[in-house]
DNA sequence: AATGAATGAGACTTCATTCAT
DNA sequence: CATGAATGAAGTCTCATTCAT
């Protein structure tokens, strides 16, 4: 579970605060979002039920402080790749590898309950929060990728694009292929990290001679 | 609900499941998936509490129900666009439109339970029923892309490619996007499409002088 | 418990309605009003939990409902003896004494939890809905003994009075009386009733030469 | 809240007893009895929650505190007026004067803290412990009332009387009058006044011509 | 004496499912 | 076939009380 390591809390609770929601997202993985409860979570955190409570409003907010985490992971890989020293197009291929090696340190069920959690949290901001963070995040994930490929763009290692909507694709590209990767674990990943880079990069790389295919 | 058109079911029960299942997704894409109650999906069905479970046996079945619709039309849509008379390149360009219209005529609401009920099954698929569909599901629409993939590099469209796993990337591109179309719904859905059908088709159409990233 | 045996209910419903609404007060007479459990009045009137719920909202919805049952009974009793071709001193005596022998066939913890309903109910009355019934249905009981006074009245039996005020006397005189029985068993009732009788009806009745204390 | 101003309380520990105690009625008051948190009221009195638990037993201990404060109160009215050197009559006049006028001073919310700690209360009496104080109390009352009356018969004001059921009966409509002014706080106090005073007094006056109405 | 983090028993309520009609 | 009254397991959350500091 090093899905909990950061500290980005409020400081002073942090203790048992990162160890219900360590033990949540254990308990969330084995037995499922609407499955686990609370009680079990407090077990498996070793403290009274009461206690969660003490730490998180509801279960719900549980699920928020999760995705937040999961969020907060990603972006935090990154800044991390963005600000290596490093061109455009490496930078690139070291978001994907990062993201397919995510799963190498996780199972498919701590995969799968952020899935389920992203789904529910995704219905409540269409129904109710109009500020939820969920779409902010990936804005900011979004911005990141823009960065890259900006940069890229600078270098000349990369054709004019629309960065914007490029990023989108890039960051669609990676989620879909999280998302397949919980269906079918036998894939290789080694070939489709590879697969993958060179039909993305080659594709906006800079070339002598492209041809589009217009429309 | 042009979702439940098709009529690949058990015939003599047909009138009556069809009601139900339309209800149901109506239900669960108003109310949730777990909040969405079996007493409403009977009531908007028009039907008995207790009909319901003359047609299905659970909740999890209508979920799995649904989810069957969601799939046989993917891949009547495929199935389609693979059998008109038309270059490699064309058809990739027509998956790709296909799969972002689809949210025109679709509600976020009603993507969103395809979502929740993916993540669901696909849980239970890890845990419990080792011949579930959603793998073989998906595997057929893959090979259905490959046949695509395979066709362009015949006709000398396509370089050379491992056209399975370019296939899971397709596919998992074409997922990614959908997921993200969920968060932002403000996403210039044409652009999108040629950003995409350009990234996508011009790494992998041949070309004099490509330049490969190597490794 | 000859506390539920009208039947001003929603008829097909009504057997099962009586029988948890009498194990209801029952339940909630021997254990107190949070003290008694839902589940204790299920097992009570030998139902399921859930059935209870089938047939009200809410616990809150069972405590209206005794209390209706309760006006429901006193409104009844006075509708009887208005009607009786009396002259109004002996109704205003068959009153007292229909209010005081109430005690003889009502237990102490039955009472009580009609006082604890009672200031329960009148907080919600303060704070939330402004056309609960309990002001009404007080207002319904002070119009009917404004009725027997005014008779009295007309009957030359008592002097000009007041009505209003003097039924709103009367009606907390009562209710001061079953509360203090509450207090007090011991209190000997056939005295209480001849005292009050006297020291009411003297006071309003007709003399030649009274004398007011005026101001 | 002049609730709280008398200081026979054991001494020492006096301010913050009366600080928790003030911050109790005012809590229960707003919320309800069960609504009404022990932290809420630590925090009303600006002290540790572990602190209400250093005045009081438990939370039920505050109710009987709070109630035993209201009785002080009474009976220190009741004492005040017997004291003074007035005919009986006019004692009787003063004693419903005091008791309506309290609403004067008392929020209804306040006044329905005590009948709802009354309601509870009376409960505990009659369950478990046999030398709780209400009976006694009210008997104090009672028994100071008595006085008052007999002060009347030797007086030779009022005819000779029951003084003991008439005592009863006169605490019994102060209190249904209070009751009352619960549920209808429009009513026009002065005239109630008034009212009350004549049908009350009027009827045990001595009086030249009096006739009973038997039975 | 004062505190408040921790507790966990307990309660209401929901809702998928059954089955007698 | 159709129904919906009945069910009861299950789960979230509350809050009075304790106790180590």
């Amino acid at each position: 579970m090093t899905f909990f390591n950061n500290t980005n809390r409020p400081p002073g609770q942090n203790e048992k605060y990162i160890a219900i929601l360590t033990a949540a997202f254990k308990v969330f993985a084995r037995e499922g979002l609407h499955r686990g409860k609370i009680a079990d979570v407090a077990k498996e955190a070793g403290v009274g039920k009461g206690t969660v409570y003490e730490y998180f409003r509801s279960k719900e907010d549980i699920f928020t402080a999760i995705l937040n985490q999961f969020f907060d992971q990603i972006q935090w890989g990154l800044e991390t790749v963005n600000q290596q020293d490093l061109p455009a197009d490496k930078k690139v291929a070291r978001l994907l590898e990062m993201n397919l090696d995510w799963f190498k340190t996780t199972t498919p069920e701590e995969a799968l309950i952020i899935t389920e959690i992203w789904a529910q949290g995704l219905r409540s901001f269409h129904t109710a929060e109009p500020d939820d963070a969920m779409i902010h995040r990936y804005r900011a994930i979004q911005e990141m990728m823009m960065s890259i490929l900006e940069q890229g763009v600078a270098e000349g290692i990369f054709r004019p694009v629309d960065s914007e909507t490029l990023a989108l694709l890039l960051m669609a590209t990676l989620d879909g292929l999280g998302l397949h990767f919980l269906i079918n674990q036998t894939m290789d990943i080694e070939k489709l990290k590879s697969v993958t880079r060179r039909a993305f990069l080659e594709g906006i790389l800079v070339r002598q001679e492209s041809q589009s295919t217009g429309e």
